[in-house]
Formats: structure tokens, C-alpha cells, sequence
DNA sequence: GCAAAAGTGTTAGTCTTACACCCATGA
DNA sequence: TCATGGGTGTAAGACTAACACTTTTGC
């Protein structure tokens, strides 16, 4: 109940999670199916408490979810049209869905409060998608992965904050190299050529990709790794930052 | 009396402005000094209306302090510390700034409201300073261009605005090629040198300078500036967008 | 030995930087 | 004619992209 507690929460202002993940040379998204309406998808988000600052807000609605701590996450973008949520095609539904859901929680205040205007700040995490263990919470259904390219109508402007996210991404990747957020401790140089290519959706030269990640002086090359393949076993290596 | 009606904002929602201004070869901020207190330096900042968007709130904000309209504005940062406001040094004293300014219209509940947590989204604008009439606010004492290497100590974490702003107009300059906000609408080619000297803090070689503008294909060059001085006379140039 | 994929080397091309030089202008 | 600063050309260097090739692995 304590959760329900709204007072707690800085009011009009919610955040808004792109959790970034990467698996089978795919880029993922979870997104949140929500019990509030029929096939009502949304990104993982909530709110900021009173004494609670944005960054903290941010990392606790990704562990609520993930279960994880220390996950990179940054702010890209505030979205703050005044009719992006009280304009929603999606928001007169949510008011039927939470008296439906438990109208003794959900009086008429409380759903002012939670279909009012929103100003909502964009956050991008990246994790290793296996050591996510999805935690649905109170309205979620269910969470999944899904496909960057498979994203599904998603409720007020929740696909528009997506794409800004991939943008920012895309724009923040090899820069800030942040790319090693997705993958295992330990990796080969193709699986991070595959994530490039998956990310910027093209291909690299294999020789000259290494070349470009070895000059950056960020990889320490270990053991190699015998898949059994009938190749030339791929080393392996770590990140590390400087 | 309207303006002091806070019900008609967004509670614990800021918007601070980095105007950008570029005269006589320095970049320049326009800060304002406040007269709730002894020499409290501040960015010019605002709320935002209940039913008014993020950017809409921005550009008025910029509109009240400088009588200009459709300004080149980015929103670049939040700042949302828990403790950014409440805890600022500063802030005890704004309280007794405004008690003693106007006890009638600052009534403890209204002086609350405007020392509580805020979370501040930062925007950066650039202007053509020659266009500017600055206009003094009810609590502007004054507003000064200042150059950016000069800045004073400001209120809060407003000098860190400050420097992320810098970094972010940095970042953005020559990639979105905004710098002609700053110039008026027919420059030379060594004004936009200069002028990206001063916001790299580096110099340029004139022909390759040159050589790279041109090859952008923006620049429409016009009829030639005589000046009176005895060496070649300059082309203009105008910027046109494409 | 052979197929598959890892890894390395070299060259061509493009972009950036640096140097040298000529040109227009007014005293 | 000279000093001043505007403007252009070219070559060297750095970085990127493309091609060719060798090496390792298990069947």
C-alpha cells in the first residue's frame, strides 16, 4: 500500500527507462505489458520521491525491475508537451483500468493524479540482458524483450521516446564506448564487431574493426577461447576502462 | 499580482537559461543580479504553466528577459539533485530576501513553494546580442552580459549549469552548425573564424578554414565590405539553411 | 589435406593540416 | 610602392577503407 502512497512523489514528474539490452545479435527493449488495459504497452517507468534525487529515482525503478544495481544509465531528453499524456488517446482507458483494477486504492484523487499532465525525463540503461531477472511490478503483466525493429504500439509517446533513446544510443556508442555495457565480462572480437553491426545496422570490415578496438588501448586480450569449431580459435577479452 | 499566483505552475519544476551571446570576439552569457539579496548572481529562469510545454515555457522565459522571439533554445541537461535547492547556502537568505521584499504577497506557503526541491531543465539559447534589449524581471536588479570566462558565483548549482552548458554548445556547434545564431545575418568569413575561436579557445589557418565552411554549402557569398582599411576587402556571407 | 573463420599486412583513397604564395586596398 | 590582411593553391601527413593473404582449428 505504502507504494500507492503518492504523496511521496513529486507530482507531473515521472521517468521514463529505455533498458537497453543485447542477445542473439539483436537489440532489445523490455517493455511492460500492463493489466490496466487490453494490450496496453508501455516502457518501464514511475516516479520521483520528495527527497529523492532524478539519478537515484532512475536506478531504483531499473533494479524494481531488473534486480540489478550499478547499471549504466543516462539521461537523453525531457518530454514535456503539455498534451502528451492528458491528450492520450490511451488516458480515458487507464482511468477505466485502475477503478476496474481496485477502485477502494484508485479514488477519483488519486487518478487525477495519475492521468494529469506529466513531465517525463528520458532515461537509456544498458545491461547484460543475462543477468536480468524481470521483476514485474504491481501493473505489469508481464515484461519482455523485445526486437528494437518490433516494437509495438506503445501507450502515449512512448515510441517517440524510444526512438530518441536510439538515437541518443547510437550517437553515444563508440564515443563514450559504452557498448561493453551489453555484452559478458569476457568476450571475442567478432561478438563486439556483431553488436557494432547491430547497433548502427551495417557492417565492418573485420581487420579493420580490430584495429580501430585494439588502438583504443581499452581491451586487455586473455586466453583464447576453443569452441570446438574447425577455426582458429577467437581470443578472448575484458574490458577495461582507463 | 497575476505572475505571483503559483498555482498557475508546475510545483518543483524549473527551467534555467544559458543564453549565449557573442560580441567583440567573447562569448558572453546574460546572468541576472537579484534584489533579494546581496549580490546574488543568477540564470534567468522561470516555471512552467500548467498547461504550457516544456519548449513554450522556455521561449517565454527567454522572451520576458530579452524581447525576442523565435530564439535558437535547446534543452541540454536536468538538474535534479535532492538536495540541489534545499540545501544551497543561498537559500535561507532568499527566504528573509523575500519577507523583506513583500511580506503580504510572500506568505510562508508562497515562500515554501519557491525554496522547495526543484527539479531545474536546463536550456541553452544563442543570440544575436545586437538584438537584444534586455528586460529587467520583478526580481532583476539588473541583467549583464558577462563573458564566460568571467562568470561570478551563482546562486545554487547554477555555475555548473553554466559549465554543462558550455559543454553542450561545444558539442553541438560546429556538428548543428548553430554558431550563426550568434552572428548577425551578414558576417565575414573571418568573423565566423573569430568566432569559432573564441568558443573553441584555439585557433584556426584561415584557408582551411575557409576551405571547410565553404564545402558545407551554406554560406551564400555576397557583395564585397569595404571598410576603408587598406588590405583586400572581405565577401560577405549569409548563412542559408538547406 | 580441407573448409571455416581468426587474425595480419599492405595499399589506395580521402580528409586534415601546414606551408607558400598571390591579390586587392588605401595610404 | 608599400604594408596589411584577404584569398587561393599545393603538398605532406594522418586517418579510413578496401583488398589480399596467412594462421589456426577440427574433421
Amino acid at each position: 500500500m505504502n507504494e500507492f502512497n503518492l504523496d511521496q512523489y513529486l507530482p507531473h514528474l515521472s521517468i521514463d527507462c529505455v533498458i537497453f539490452g543485447y542477445e542473439g545479435k539483436e537489440l532489445k527493449i523490455l517493455i511492460s505489458k500492463s493489466k490496466l488495459g487490453d494490450n496496453f504497452w508501455a516502457l518501464p517507468g514511475g516516479y520521483i520521491k520528495k527527497s529523492e534525487g532524478i539519478d537515484k529515482a532512475a536506478s531504483r525503478i531499473l533494479y524494481e525491475r531488473t534486480a540489478l544495481k550499478n547499471i549504466y544509465l543516462e539521461q537523453f531528453r525531457v518530454f514535456g508537451h503539455e498534451t502528451r499524456i492528458v491528450e492520450s488517446p490511451y488516458n480515458e482507458a487507464l482511468r477505466l483500468g485502475y477503478l476496474q483494477y481496485d477502485a477502494t486504492i484508485f479514488t477519483e484523487e488519486v487518478i487525477s493524479w495519475l492521468t494529469d499532465r506529466f513531465v517525463c525525463i528520458g532515461y537509456y540503461a544498458l545491461v547484460d540482458i543475462q543477468k536480468v531477472t524481470t521483476q514485474n511490478r504491481e501493473f505489469d503483466e508481464l515484461l519482455e524483450w523485445r526486437n528494437i525493429q518490433q516494437i509495438p504500439n506503445l501507450m502515449h509517446d512512448h515510441n517517440s521516446i524510444v526512438e530518441e533513446a536510439l538515437t541518443a544510443l547510437r550517437l553515444n556508442f563508440d564515443a563514450k564506448l559504452i557498448g561493453f555495457n551489453l555484452l559478458p565480462e569476457v568476450f571475442t572480437m567478432r561478438e563486439i564487431q556483431e553488436l557494432y553491426e547491430t547497433v548502427y545496422e551495417r557492417n565492418f570490415a573485420n581487420n579493420n574493426f580490430q584495429k580501430k578496438m585494439l588502438d583504443l588501448k581499452v581491451l586487455e586480450r586473455l586466453e583464447k577461447k576453443f569452441t570446438g569449431a574447425q577455426n582458429k580459435a577467437p581470443y578472448l577479452y575484458r574490458f577495461v576502462k582507463k
